[in-house]
DNA sequence: TTGAAAATTGCAAACGATTGCGGTAAATTT
DNA sequence: AAATTTACCGCAATCGTTTGCAATTTTCAA
């Protein structure tokens, strides 16, 4: 069936096109006489406006470009919800894109928001991203780019992030007061900078304020090999009382390993990650954390957003704060 | 900056924009010599074709719509990444929207898409969806739209599900083969067609092959409901020596349950659930589960779209089967 | 009544691409 | 060398809207 267009309502009303499009959005050139007929047979007809054609005539296309390493992820589902519900409010929609942490993807889904000419894209990087060029590309065309979560480190990009250092100091900090005397640290891919933040954080900060602790930092690219580490180092003579995950990955390997050895928590052993909330409430005690709310982030690069649409450039980088949320394991 | 255009790309070779045109999707009429230097400068002017003219012309978009009720679902997860994955080779891009089970939220999800003239759309309704117009209305509009997951009871659409009565059979046929002899069967909200649907079959086959088995049958509405029930009933006289889960949501109540109760599994109770796998590989050992893939399910859902797309109707309800995977809790 | 201001409405040119059809020059055939 | 093909290429209409400007009608004061 055709779609309804400003031609037929035109048509069937005796009137120009244009005057038809002014009805429709109440224009004050039209008559209210006018306005109602219009309004009326638009109605009964349902006449949607063509998206695709109000675009290429404003050249503006009320979209935003979003891409994520993996939507399956819990972090980026509440980033999402947020910018989601942002938009809607706002007038747009989301064009929602995977890089599967591929870089061959990212530039894929770049090219596609380009030839949809979003307004904007949120871009978080994929993994091993090297080469920016294609996010200036970007930025020639006038489309503005937030970066969220994972972000370049020049600083020409706005960016929006975690307070990652925070997160690691907050960590840092109930480890000390639990008073742990053996620590396990883990943390993942070391060539990610957001491990190395959180690292340099955690470790500084205990060196400072506990240095009689003693920690253990290692490293994990996975679920997985975090599990083996754990084992492996729990093997040793020397027992951790305390153990701490920097993401959810790394936490489901540790939990898996201490199922696996039946040790208890948290007498046998303190718990404490950095994470979203789901994972840690998976399990008896529920795990202790540090709160990186993927919603308010959400919130942040959508402000940023507008006020780089609306106001032009704004090159900055901001961070949302965390709080620690007890569970139990601690 | 301004885009490049065939507009300009015309000017600069002193060439008709139709040729240009044509000499960019390799068109018979022009020659070798000129559709190099087309290309040529196309790609030093990196042009890219603006795909809202594109769609206004072909009146084509290139677009799928989605809905799901919420994206923060392990299981739409892997169904989003499996229509993704093949509406890329297939030169389409996804525009993904929840509806967080309002079915307000989906009505204005489906206007959108119908603004943005999608080629099609991929729905999961809502959990109370009562209203199917708006599911008509699209098909007059001549855009086609596939179910998944939750579908409609009509026989008018287009619906691919997974096989729920076959995933509960082959769980009871599991716990058959185990030699339980108490079964605990928890299973989700009964207001929800694929509850009763699940339970049904469950019970059905088990009182038909193991009559002999003592079966307990019980809803929660959510993981903390399950976890209450579980402990609830595992408190009484005559312990159960195995726990049928019909959701991740419920598994993850009962395994908290078990965690806190420090149940040995599967020598103490033998745990079994319907899931995706990702709940079930987070515990020690692994949870045995019978598979519902959302990736195949999507892989479903995109042949269908297509079909529909290409050869016009194709209303029919196909289903995704199901198969065992053992995890170490039985 | 009449001329000017105010209130309505329409014209037509964009936006960037696609495509049927017709035109011209070169290649081929007699 | 004249007559046909064949190979290339351009014209112009079209998709559905928006919008500056011009045209028309109405209103109203003088």
């Amino acid at each position: 069936m055709m779609n309804t267009t400003l031609k037929l309502l035109a048509q069937q009303l005796q009137l120009s096109i244009s005057t038809v499009s002014r009805a429709l959005k109440d224009h004050p050139d039209i008559s209210t006489a006018t306005k109602e007929k219009v309004h009326a047979l638009a109605n009964s007809l349902d006449y949607e406006p063509n998206a695709y054609a109000i675009q290429l005539r404003t050249q503006s296309s009320k979209i935003f470009g979003v891409i994520v390493p993996a939507i399956a992820n819990l972090f980026y589902d509440s980033f999402i919800a947020a910018i989601e519900e942002e938009s809607r409010k706002n007038g747009y929609a989301l064009m929602i894109l995977q890089s599967s942490n591929k870089p061959e993807n990212e530039l894929n889904n770049l090219k596609i928001f380009r030839q949809n000419r979003v307004s904007g894209v949120f871009a978080c990087l994929s993994a091993h991203t090297q080469n920016l060029e294609v996010y200036e590309k970007m930025s020639e065309k006038d489309i503005p780019v937030v970066f969220f979560d994972i972000v370049p480190k020049e600083n020409k990009f706005t960016k929006v992030r975690m307070a990652d250092e925070r997160c690691a100091i907050i960590a840092a900090e109930n480890i000390i007061q639990r008073g742990a005397k053996r620590v396990l640290a883990l943390f993942g891919d070391p060539a990610l900078s957001i491990s190395q933040k959180r690292r340099q954080a955690f470790q500084q900060f205990m060196e400072k304020y506990a240095p009689k602790t003693h920690c253990t930092y290692m490293h994990a690219n996975s679920s997985i090999e975090a599990e083996e580490t754990f084992k492996k180092q729990y093997g040793k003579s020397q027992k951790f009382d305390t153990v701490f995950a920097m993401t959810d990955e790394i936490l489901i390997g540790v939990m898996k390993s201490i199922q696996a050895l039946n040790i208890k928590v948290p007498d046998e052993i303190g718990v404490i990650s950095i994470s979203n909330g789901f994972i840690p409430s998976l399990y008896h005690p529920n795990i202790s954390y540090v709160e990186t709310s993927g919603f308010e982030l959400g919130k942040l690069a959508f402000v940023q957003m507008l006020a780089n649409i609306k106001g032009g450039k704004t090159l900055s980088e901001l961070t949302v704060d965390a709080k620690f949320i007890e569970g139990g394991s601690m």
